[in-house]
DNA sequence: CTTGAACCTCTAGTCGCTAGAGGATGTAGG
DNA sequence: CCTACATCCTCTAGCGACTAGAGGTTCAAG
């Protein structure tokens, strides 16, 4: 407890500029200071930074994490809610998935079609500059 | 053959002020202009702007697609440098695809384990809230 | 009491666009 | 030729989630 901004940075891996940030855009309240006016977090910032990282971590946006953490502090209401958000989130990450995949498929065909000699015949460079050329023509 | 910004954007599917900023940074040269300075395109732009288009819908970054053009216009060059860009587009990508992969696994173990109750006991906002409750320690 | 690491605020930059203001131009119909 | 109006022009600012840096202050150890 009572711990500085770089004390916390260290704690839960969050850098000092983005705690700051944080605090700027509302996710994290403005802390006690010290006389010199410098930041002071007890172990419940800390708690809270953590939960912001952890969900960062999982691709949550900043909107999503604001409506988790009011949801964390009302125990009683439904996790519905929680739910709903943290579904749509996985649903997001999933179409994500999907297209980094067609598009690894097609970097993968670009590549093993190089003949490795020149550009004018260069397969990466055809293909890019042809999008007929394309296996799925849906991107 | 003299597209107006307008043509060109339905031609290629990028948005008319997608063009004018890729003129801004330099990725498409200054076209000729009418006598009211309005932009006019030809086929060897829409061509290099298809180009452009095809490797951002693959990934690329600008500045990627800045050196494969470049290479493009080269075409006496090896193509072992299109090459190394086009891997390490893939490597990038396949890490993404990664990172992802175990995201949906956690999420998917968090929404699956809720019981759907109230916050205080929802699995959401528990594994959120406490790193150590997650299945993989490395993200 | 001095040193120097860590802190402070503030502004600006990153990437790849996107939106909007406020005005000029091009083209089709009358 | 004139009018309407879609399209064009430039310019500035905004998005998300930070990151970097300037220029100055405070804290804690020795």
């Amino acid at each position: 407890m009572d711990l500085s901004i770089g004390e916390l940075s260290r704690r839960t891996s969050v850098k000092v500029p983005t705690i700051r940030y944080y605090e700027q855009v509302g996710l994290l309240s403005p802390p006690a200071r010290t006389e010199g006016r410098q930041r002071r977090y007890g172990e419940a910032e800390a708690a809270r930074l953590n939960f912001i990282r952890h969900a960062r971590e999982l691709g949550f946006e900043l909107e999503a994490i604001r409506e988790l953490l009011e949801l964390s502090g009302s125990p009683d209401r439904s996790c519905a809610e929680a739910d709903a958000i943290a579904r749509r989130q996985m649903e997001a990450v999933e179409r994500r998935i999907g297209q980094l995949t067609a598009l690894r498929g097609e970097l993968e065909r670009m590549i093993t079609e190089c003949g490795h000699g020149h550009v004018c015949e260069c397969r990466v460079i055809q293909v890019l500059a042809d999008h007929g050329q394309c296996a799925h023509a849906q991107h």
